[in-house]
DNA sequence: CTTTATGCAAAAAGTTTGCAATAAA
DNA sequence: TTTATTGCAAACTTTTTGCATAAAG
């Protein structure tokens, strides 16, 4: 399980050598598998300790020269946490993310703001300033700082895991969302045919939403830490809100009324806002668990809209 | 001029001085005036060659310990920018900010985004986290850089400068978004009284840009650089517009109505709305002159809020 | 058997500390 | 006259470099 990732790592980290004319040994395996297997923002003292233990003769010079290399080939990247150190965090199939750091306790919590990133680029366009990478980090005091409690630390579970929990929670969110629109759709509507059609549209997102629940629970079965942890993808309900056509309009207006062709192409319209919304959202992200539950949810929207092309036709011609 | 910020500097630090029982040297005053004279970020060494020109005899550990006494007492601040140097910059009367770096020609441009440190906020609550003080920093390429000309280095204009340039900017935007909406609402409305208080609102709203258009100008001509200087504060227009009710349900329902009274009313919501909204803004900043030009327009808001108070009183008792 | 890797020691770079001489208060 | 300050040299920290030896291909 765990050994499946060294593996991808290795063999990126073997094939970067083998472009290099550089040679494989036993000191850089051991420092690629010390730092693969160690979650967490390591400097270089606190690898050469961990991979001193295993093996006396290695040098710090060699970790030193070692982690450039994993720099290079994308497996670490360096980062300053503003101790003075050089730390190292992981960086294959790992989302850009920024820091919120204790300065009490040290403990450091990683998060992911597509919304941060679109106030920067609107930042950067400004200037003309072409970005290459950034460094977004918050100190201060944490909430068991605060609370004088010693900090409950159990196993922190694995970002992309994390990442993927939280995925899911965004798509649900979405779901949720959706479905309240098309039962309350369904309600205010005086058309039978559309109010039935809102009624199906709710009846299937509700499907798909105890699917990805599921999923969810499967997934807090495997990493049984993951309650815990900490929120990583922030996102901000009243961004999904926007995709999805108010029910204010009609509410003013006495009463909603779409027959069945509008009900069919009201929820289109959503299905193809969410589609568009969650894939430009997708891209952002490197390789990930996260990223492909969004691109799933991209393809479930594109189906629904297909699906219901379909059926527009069918009572179209019904109509006719 | 100039030496007027250096007096007020030396004030701060004579009395941070005097209440640690420490004392005035030739040298602690010779960094200091170094420092203040000096726009930029400076690191230890670049300060103590400045000094060095002046007085031979200064040692550059004598630099390292007044720093650390400047930034003690709130008039230089630590950063890095991630060259592995310590640089320092001013700190005295500057809102916090942060940094734009170009990793080509090493220039350093800074940038204020309230709408960035909100998106923050939202983050940091999620993880009951109080933040102290947070570092975002944007690495890439210059527009220069990519055009590949050097860079045309002007003297670049005080910080407070251009941030008080991009506040008068700021409030000349909302001005002109509410004469905006006063004119339209004036054009499109039935009611002849409701018309006249709309233009005339208009026309105090214009009166108003007027003389802000003129303090700008005023502004650009004392400090000629002001012109090339970049962006230092960011606000997103669409901020702005949600202070002002929208007209298009008014479109969509066939033409605006509003009576005298109606027209007061929304008027005067108006004013509220913006008095609050940059009465807030205001607070998040240090003291400097962009954040009294924000207190200024606050407070002319809420009498202009206060005025139409009386004329709506004048109306209504008219009307009855 | 050629080439790269390693580990030691030494150097570099930035910053801090100990201390005797010096200058404020 | 007391107390903090200064500047030098030395120490310290993190990271890099030179080089002879060892290991990989």
């Amino acid at each position: 399980m765990a050994g499946k990732k060294l593996d991808e790592e290795r063999q990126l980290f073997y094939e970067y050598l083998r472009q290099n004319g550089l040679k494989k040994t036993r000191q850089k395996d051991l420092i690629l598998e010390t730092f693969v297997n160690n979650e967490g923002h390591l400097s270089v003292e606190d690898i050469y300790a961990l991979v001193k233990k295993r093996d006396k003769r290695v040098g710090i010079v060699t970790v030193f020269r070692t982690l450039k290399s994993l720099t290079a080939c994308g497996i670490a990247k360096e980062i300053a946490l503003g101790d003075g150190l050089t730390r190292f965090e992981h960086c294959y199939h790992h989302p850009v993310h920024h820091h919120i750091i204790c300065t009490t306790c040290h403990q450091v919590s990683e998060f992911v703001s597509p919304e941060l990133e679109r106030v920067q680029e609107s930042i950067v366009t400004q200037y003309d300033f072409k970005p290459i990478h950034q460094r977004i980090q918050i100190y201060g005091m944490c909430h068991d700082c605060r609370a004088e409690q010693p900090r409950a630390d159990g196993p922190s579970p694995d970002t992309g895991k994390v990442f993927a929990r939280d995925a899911l929670r965004m798509a649900l969110a979405m779901l949720n969302q959706g479905i309240d629109f098309y039962r309350t759709a369904a309600v205010r509507n005086q058309d039978p045919t559309g109010r039935e059609i809102f009624e199906l549209l709710a009846g299937e997102e509700e499907s798909h939403a105890r699917l990805l629940e599921k999923e969810l629970e499967l997934l807090h079965q495997k990493e049984r830490a993951l309650r815990e942890a900490p929120v990583f993808l922030h996102f901000e309900p009243r961004d999904l809100q926007r995709l999805i056509p108010s029910l204010h309009a009609g509410v003013a207006s006495g009463g909603l009324c779409l027959d069945a062709r509008s009900a069919v192409e009201t929820a289109m319209q959503i299905e193809e806002r969410a589609a568009g919304f969650f894939l430009e959202y997708a891209e952002r992200f490197a390789e990930t668990e996260g990223k492909q539950i969004f691109l799933r949810f991209v393809e479930h929207a594109r189906n629904h809209h297909a699906a219901m092309l379909r059926r527009a036709q069918a009572v179209i011609s019904a109509g006719a």
